[in-house]
DNA sequence: TATAGCGCTATGAATAGTCAAGCGCTTTGC
DNA sequence: GCAAAGCGCTTGACTATTCATAGCGCTATA
């Protein structure tokens, strides 16, 4: 598509943007899991998708794979040392999350500013 | 679709992961545009997606719209103080991105080791 | 006068993601 | 000893998202 100079950025937030990555990643970060018990961990992600994206990751050498035994089946998935240092991003992106966002009336995310003490905190 | 707690996290994750919403933003921090500008300096990006996705990033307060004249239209887009905000998010990507991502025998970006401080890093 | 540009919106086609079911096989629980 | 649950996926049919392209009314520039 693009034919312009290679922009490490643009690249970066291709491959972050997919759907489902940034939160495979979050997921990873807590340890290496296997096919299942990592869809679970990520909660609501379809297998085929998320087939595709380890596949994917595991292309890039974000993600590590590691089958232990066929039959049974036993299967890890790890991140590799670029992917465990996605670290310092999902952790600005935490950090931006507690600070912005709060729960809309509508159970829609809204970002406002600062938190102000008068309002109230969105709690369960 | 879930029905657990609210956390920050997975709900700032939902925002930044959908498609384009990090070129946006990238493009925003630079400084405020008009649509089509918008559109070109993000590159690639459908005027009916963009339409989307500025209408859903204002209403959640990340992007303010402001309409100078309907006839001949003109309108500029600026992030928020929630949107400037991402500017550390960016900016943790661009760190990863120049450290980890390179381009590929075949043009697909792919994730290495450490890169070597002699290899240049074209910015965009 | 002609052209290009503004901020979008309307199409239909292409692509990406989802749901549900299921495979062969082993372990676990009773 | 036998049923049920779990493993790592795959398949096929469906839906949602994104795409390329065209165009609107109008004005500012050439």
């Amino acid at each position: 598509m693009e034919q312009r100079e290679f922009c490490p950025v643009h690249a970066a937030i291709q491959v972050l943007q997919e759907k489902w990555v940034l939160h495979i990643v979050r997921t990873l970060l807590e340890g290496p899991r296997g096919f299942n018990d990592l869809s679970r961990s990520v909660g609501g992600i379809n297998p085929a998708t998320l087939a595709v994206r380890l596949e994917r990751l595991e292309r890039m050498g974000l993600v590590s794979k590691t089958v232990h035994s066929y039959m049974p089946p036993r299967t890890t998935y790890a991140l590799t040392e670029a992917g465990v240092a996605l670290h310092d991003v999902i952790n600005s992106i935490d950090a931006w999350g507690r600070r912005f966002i709060r729960v809309g009336a509508e159970g829609e995310p809204v970002c406002g500013g600062v938190r102000q003490p008068s309002e109230p905190a969105a709690s369960h």
